[in-house]
DNA sequence: AGTCGCTGTGGAAGCGTTTCCACGAGGGCC
DNA sequence: GGCCCTCGTGGAAACGCTTCCACAGCGACT
């Protein structure tokens, strides 16, 4: 007889354990597949499941485990912006595959403002998930505070702005903006301009510090007429290429800190009447699916992304496993994809 | 004196209530806002609560409560087509400004196949939210079947093509569409193309079929090779109009299933070398930002969002509240914006 | 002046798991 | 043939919280 009468619903371990003639302690064995199960109640075990349709109650197995198996992937940004971001869409597939053949569940949180940064900081803490991804953040960004100081878990993607002591994976943008840059030097041309990602943000930061640092090493001082800044989206990419043009028509070359915005540029390029790569050579940054699909196909800068991920997944896991775990950081190296815009 | 030693990292209740000088039971009270507790207790408890940074675990609340107080955003779609469309942005934005009020939190989980969904189900399940509200669902969604026959509080987005009964909210997509069509017929216009969204999607399937309804009543028999179908993406439009222009040079119109694909038709559309609305008169769909950014800028069907949000979350947690709550469903209104591009 | 009710509080019983511990049965070894 | 292990099993104690119930104090009625 069990101890209680839960809702027809929802049965519980010791519901199965009556109807299978065990006591609870060996069904939750056979539910963890813990060896130490005779095969006939093991049997027995799973025919009652079955029948019963039991599903573990995650909140009672949590109180004792202390892990959820669930991590949380968290969306720092504002507004609708991150979203339209195809490098966005690729991270969450590279975990989301990643974490497919394990018995852990991947959650998405959107953190817009500062509110909502607290509420999720709440929601960590309370453990609702076993460690945190933080992904695209600004530099005013509370999370890894709020985090660090409950102890959470938690794996930046991309190298924090304030130098904080944390696990992150990185791309090297810096590298990868600067060997876009020198091959722009190469083709031989003259009026270098890139349109930047938003600097409160690492990965504007080092791509814009990437192409300033070759054309350094070029010997050319960087023209303030030739830099202007988007957000990473399309929109902002076609109207940063118009204002460069406008404040500097002579132009040969654009240097653009992400894929969405090199296809804007290349809209308004062509709005204005100049010929990629004939008039003006493109190289964009992510290696977006997008980048193939642009008339003349983008030549861009490749991020490891599957690599990535994996590593963000890896560093998180040692630290849900042992708290203790030293804080690890990797830089992945990117690669110039060439194709017909530059 | 507290009953157990936890680690110095997570303070639990009766920590915070030896330190307050009270019991268990009156932390509670005090923690859930209960009326019933002086205020001198209540301060006590207030500042051992800061000192200790105590925050309630959750898993041992939902033990006991049953809630969660977590409701999941389900984002049915295969490949990473989804997060690019700006509707869907549109959607977690007002869910998230909606419960940004509330001490609810909505968490994002990506169904991208058969095991993933399978996976989401179980998460369900096994009580780690309290409801779902499922997105973009194709026809072969079996995320509906597996909450429904185990309770979980489900709202659609979107209409199921099965015809199964559940709650849900939709726009008026087959009424939007016909009403751009008879837009485009007004203004004379006597060869209207379409392309179509994916057709095991509502949304696909109800925007064409206004699109044919229109044309119908207008006496007009719809010709095949007018038609032409896209993912609802911005390079599937462009393709798909690409297609059109070949099959069909002597178009001019084309209403098109989203706002995203429609931008991607009027780059086809001005590499064909053909003037927009001149020539060829385009109709979007969504009113997505993106929408009023392309030159010219899109005329586009609205769809009511901050209202069908708000509607989908009221739904789900009146079912949340009440499990016995009737289905409902609820169709939006949608109204056209005219712009330059029809 | 006695009783009633109301308020604030604490004790204790659960919520559904996991897991430690103890125990009985069986088999291989000397 | 006795002893020690190992293996499978069940009992029971936790995990940290909410909430029912009982109770003490106190003011306001009759």
């Amino acid at each position: 007889m069990s101890s209680t009468a839960a809702r027809p619903g929802t049965p519980t371990l010791d519901q199965v354990a009556s109807l299978a003639g065990v006591s609870r302690a060996t069904v939750s064995r056979v539910v963890n597949d813990s060896p130490r199960v005779s095969p006939t109640a093991r049997e027995a075990v799973r025919a009652a499941v079955e029948t019963l349709r039991y599903v573990p109650n995650r909140a009672a197995r949590s109180l004792v485990t202390r892990r959820t198996d669930t991590v949380a992937l968290v969306l720092s940004e504002s507004g609708t912006q991150l979203f339209s971001d195809p490098f966005f869409a690729s991270i969450v597939q590279g975990l989301s595959a990643h974490l497919a053949d394990t018995d852990r569940t991947l959650v998405l949180l959107a953190a817009r403002d500062r509110r909502e940064q607290e509420k999720i900081g709440r929601y960590a803490r309370q453990g609702h998930v076993d460690g945190v991804i933080l992904l695209s953040l600004h530099s005013d960004d509370l999370l890894p505070g709020i985090l660090a100081s409950s102890r959470v878990p938690l794996v930046l993607s991309g190298r924090p702005l304030d130098g904080r002591e944390v696990s992150y994976v990185d791309a090297d943008n810096a590298g990868g903006a600067a060997a876009a840059t020198r091959h722009l030097l190469a083709q031989g041309r003259t009026r270098i301009a890139t349109i930047t990602g938003p600097l409160d943000m690492v990965a504007g930061l080092d791509r814009y510090a990437g192409y300033r640092s070759a054309l350094e090493a070029a010997g050319r001082t960087p023209d303030p007429d030739l830099v202007d800044g988007g957000d990473f989206g399309e929109v902002g990419g076609m109207r940063a290429m118009s204002r460069l043009l406008d404040r500097a028509p002579d132009l040969d070359a654009v240097f653009v800190a992400s894929d969405p915005m090199a296809a804007g540029a290349l809209q308004a390029l062509r709005t204005a009447g100049r010929r990629v790569p004939d008039d003006v050579a493109l190289v964009g940054f992510d290696d977006a699916p997008l980048a193939q699909a642009c008339d003349p196909p983008l030549t861009t800068v490749a991020q490891p992304l599957g690599e990535m991920t994996a590593l963000m997944l890896e560093l998180l896991l040692r630290r849900i496993e042992d708290a203790d775990a030293p804080v690890e950081t990797r830089v992945c190296a990117t690669h110039l994809v060439r194709r017909a815009s530059a």
